[in-house]
DNA sequence: CGCGAGCTCTTTTTT
DNA sequence: AGAGCTCGCG
């Protein structure tokens, strides 16, 4: 296996066999060669057993592509025993067999984020009617991040406020387990407990299980995982990870970049090894890469580099608009198809999800071929849920939140204080809220009408219940569809909502029929448990389509992605590094910049850039500076076009020196962000109330054309007569000359810009 | 009890 | 700008 396939750096790693094993992997390295080489070295050469393999990726597309690449390599059969998916899939996988020591049935079902939502807002009314301290949300946050550091309800709550938050979390976990139910974190969090409980012997069954170890995108992993990790190969120490420090980029769900720039500290027998020749890209979009991570205060040593030809250059292109730069990328689209590129090479990047609706729009007008990647997600929308819920409460009677989603859905007469007063029934009795619907008769607290059509219902989930056993998955969505009458009363709205709601159920009942199709070419039986759990656990890059169109996603989604074409949008300070209300701190700031790393390094062939001069989201219109990441390019690397004059701008946006080339090539400084217009501004005299806030200083002069109202934008200073100083956040559009602006001491207050004069400090 | 209008609130990134 | 929520009416 030391073929011409692979170079010194890649061979070393393909070849180590036993013991722990670090591999960084820069961006366009070959990694995912490396890693297939690994597992075929593993299995052909040491004789290990396929099924005794584990890997784990990122995303369970990663998965199946790695599969693929060993099918060719090793044949089918072999590729498909082996172990490969995202630590959520396999957990998910292992709870099935081995859950009942952690209080589930074979059966649970996984909560999203909105079922999360609807189980804790319950449980809020219920136990602590009418505390302000409890949004749902935070509750949320706060329970996900201790779920993220393996802590129980016990293990935290120090202060007398998070001990109340514990109480919650302590309610909510005993609720789930009532439902046979996990959220996403305790897929990883209850595995991880089987594996390091040393009475449970389910705990030496699964590490028994698994001879090697292979964690990919490791600098992206959290504190359970790398728990779970770490007693997972306790034994054998063959465990094999690989990543990147450069691209860790979800820090903000709990992954912990320590984890890999520390591995060697618990790993001190670990071989390191360093793939940095890229052979993705060409060697200005490599240099544009490097240019823009450099800045970057703490990484790890190594140095990425390239043979390949220098390319063309990397065009930056200045627009008016979100709409023209929509436009742009239409054009840019056009001009692929016509030279007929294949367009499943072309991508489209943006930092947020509500940065696509305007590319969606143009593309749709043009008619270009698009798909969109995240945003509202197919198995997210309402019917498609309700219909889910049906098949999870017949498959797992115990999960109240599905139940209660569809108790009065579609409508038969079940109104909200019917369901409170058979809710507060089945609390008191102590059953499932599916238990207690067969004593309706027996509440007292409900007249007849009521008792009935919940006894009518009850009968109904029986019966389906009943035919659940003996009809495929696919046919019971048919019956549940019928016999609920769902989809009569979609038919009698008449409307085109419902008519695409029924083709989405439609469409869901398609992706079920594939779903049988496939599981039973693979010689398993189609459970709809299992059909159930592919759905909580694909994202949208796994049901990414592979089909000729261009492709739009979140600049997240495209991590281990790589396209021809990659037409980076949105590149404005405040929009990317994003900005949200609050400031960021310097941690946060690195992780864009490890962001727009990602997003440069995923181009092969072309690189294009795009950012305005004023864009509007949020229901707003910002004034916008081209993002700090533009001035930090090489300048050999880049050609500047725009297509208005320049304007002025600030002179001191910090990170951004040189733009359509006026200064060059010196090294912007990277400062915090926070003041776009620098500090210390002298501040004009306060106005009088009523007097129009009409301060030059604080505006873009070019910014005549924008409209009636004063410019101020998120970041200025104001000073209010009763809240004192404070920071715009965000300037309200429309009609109304309004800001929402953060007062300390206040908080945000929307505020008629009247009354607001321009206030330094 | 169900529906609709108006209101508020939010607005990063996702398994 | 948009979704989700609450309140009031039929």
């Amino acid at each position: 296996m030391s073929s011409p396939d692979l170079n010194p750096p890649q061979a070393e790693a393909a070849l180590h066999t036993h013991g722990p094993l670090l591999v960084f992997a820069g961006a366009g390295s070959g990694k995912t060669r490396v890693i297939t080489y690994r597992i075929a070295n593993l299995i052909a050469r040491q004789g290990v057993a396929p099924y005794r393999i584990l890997a784990v990726t990122f995303t369970n597309r990663a998965a199946k592509e790695m599969r693929e690449r060993l099918g060719k390599l090793l044949g089918d059969s072999i590729a498909r025993d082996i172990w490969a998916g995202t630590f959520h899939s396999t957990c998910a996988k292992l709870l099935r067999q081995y859950g009942e020591s952690v209080g589930l049935t074979r059966s649970f079902v996984i909560y999203d984020t909105q079922d999360q939502k609807s189980l804790v807002t319950r449980i809020l009314k219920e136990h602590y009617e009418g505390d302000a301290r409890f949004a749902p949300k935070q509750v949320l946050a706060w329970i996900g991040k201790q779920k993220q550091e393996a802590k129980s309800p016990d293990d935290c709550g120090e202060n007398t406020f998070e001990r109340g938050y514990a109480d919650v979390y302590a309610l909510y976990d005993k609720q789930l387990r009532a439902c046979n139910a996990v959220d996403f974190d305790d897929l990883i969090l209850l595995t991880s407990r089987i594996l390091s409980d040393a009475k449970n012997p389910d705990g030496d069954r699964i590490r028994n299980r698994f001879e090697h170890v292979l964690i990919d995108e490791f600098q992206d992993t959290n504190a359970v995982q790398y728990k779970l990790m770490r007693s997972l190969v306790s034994k054998h120490q063959n465990l094999c990870v690989v990543g990147d420090d450069d691209q860790s980029i979800y820090s903000w769900r709990g992954a912990d970049v320590r984890n890999i720039r520390g591995f060697e500290r618990d790993f001190p027998d670990a071989k390191v090894v360093k793939l940095e020749q890229n052979y993705r890209s060409t060697a200005h979009i490599v240099g544009a890469a490097l240019a823009v991570i450099a800045p970057s205060r703490t990484r790890e040593p190594k140095e990425l580099w390239t043979a390949n030809e220098a390319g063309e250059p990397i065009e930056v292109i200045g627009l008016e608009t979100e709409r023209e730069e929509a436009a742009l990328v239409v054009s840019y689209a056009k001009q692929a198809r016509e030279a007929g590129v294949d367009l499943r090479g072309v991508a489209v990047f943006y930092r947020i999800n509500a940065q696509s609706r305007v590319l969606e729009e143009a593309l749709r007008a043009s008619n270009i071929p698009y798909q969109i990647v995240g945003g509202m997600k197919f198995f997210d929308r309402a019917e498609v849920k309700d219909a889910l819920s049906y098949l999870r409460v017949l498959d797992n009677p115990k999960s109240d939140v599905d139940l209660l989603r569809i108790i009065n859905t579609p409508a038969r007469g079940i109104g909200d204080s019917t369901v409170d007063k058979f809710t507060t029934y089945a609390a008191f009795s102590g059953q499932s809220l599916t238990d207690a619907l067969s004593e309706a008769d027996a509440i007292a607290d409900l007249s007849s009408g009521p008792r009935k059509k919940l006894a009518a219902f009850g009968k109904l989930l029986a019966k389906l219940r009943d035919e659940a056993t003996r009809l495929s998955p696919s046919d019971l969505l048919s019956a549940v569809l019928d016999e609920t009458g769902y989809r009569t009363s979609l038919r009698a709205e008449n409307s085109p909502e419902a008519d695409s709601r029924l083709e989405n159920l439609q469409e869901l009942f398609g992706s079920l029929r594939d779903f049988e199709a496939e599981v039973q070419a693979a010689g398993e039986p189609a459970t709809l448990a299992a059909f159930l759990e592919r759905v909580s656990l694909v994202n949208d890059v796994d049901q990414m389509e592979d089909a000729a169109r261009i492709t739009l996603m979140t600049v997240h989604s495209a991590k281990g992605l790589e396209f021809n074409l990659v037409l980076l949008t949105g590149m404005e300070e405040e929009m990317f590094p994003y900005r949200g209300f609050d400031d960021r701190d310097d941690a946060q700031l690195e992780e864009e910049r490890r962001l727009a790393y990602v997003a440069i390094t995923r181009a092969r062939q072309r690189l294009v850039i795009t950012h305005v001069q004023r864009r509007q989201i949020f229901g707003t219109t910002r004034a916008c500076v081209p993002s700090r990441f533009i001035g930090n390019l090489p300048h050999e690397a880049v050609v500047h076009r725009s297509t208005s004059a320049p304007r002025p701008r600030y002179v001191d946006q910090p990170g951004y020196s040189s733009y359509g080339g006026a200064t060059g090539t010196r090294r912007p400084s990277d400062q915090p962000w926070s003041h776009p217009q620098g500090p210390a501004r002298p501040a004009p005299p306060p106005l009088a109330p009523g007097e129009r806030f009409v301060d030059r200083e604080f505006f873009d002069e070019g910014a005549s054309d924008f409209d009636e109202s004063p410019k101020l934008r998120p970041g200025s200073a104001v000073f209010h007569e009763r809240f004192g100083h404070g920071k715009v956040s965000a300037v309200g559009g429309g009609a109304e000359p309004v800001v929402t602006a953060f007062f300390p001491g206040w908080g945000e207050k929307k505020v008629l810009i009247k009354f607001l004069s321009a206030g330094g400090r």
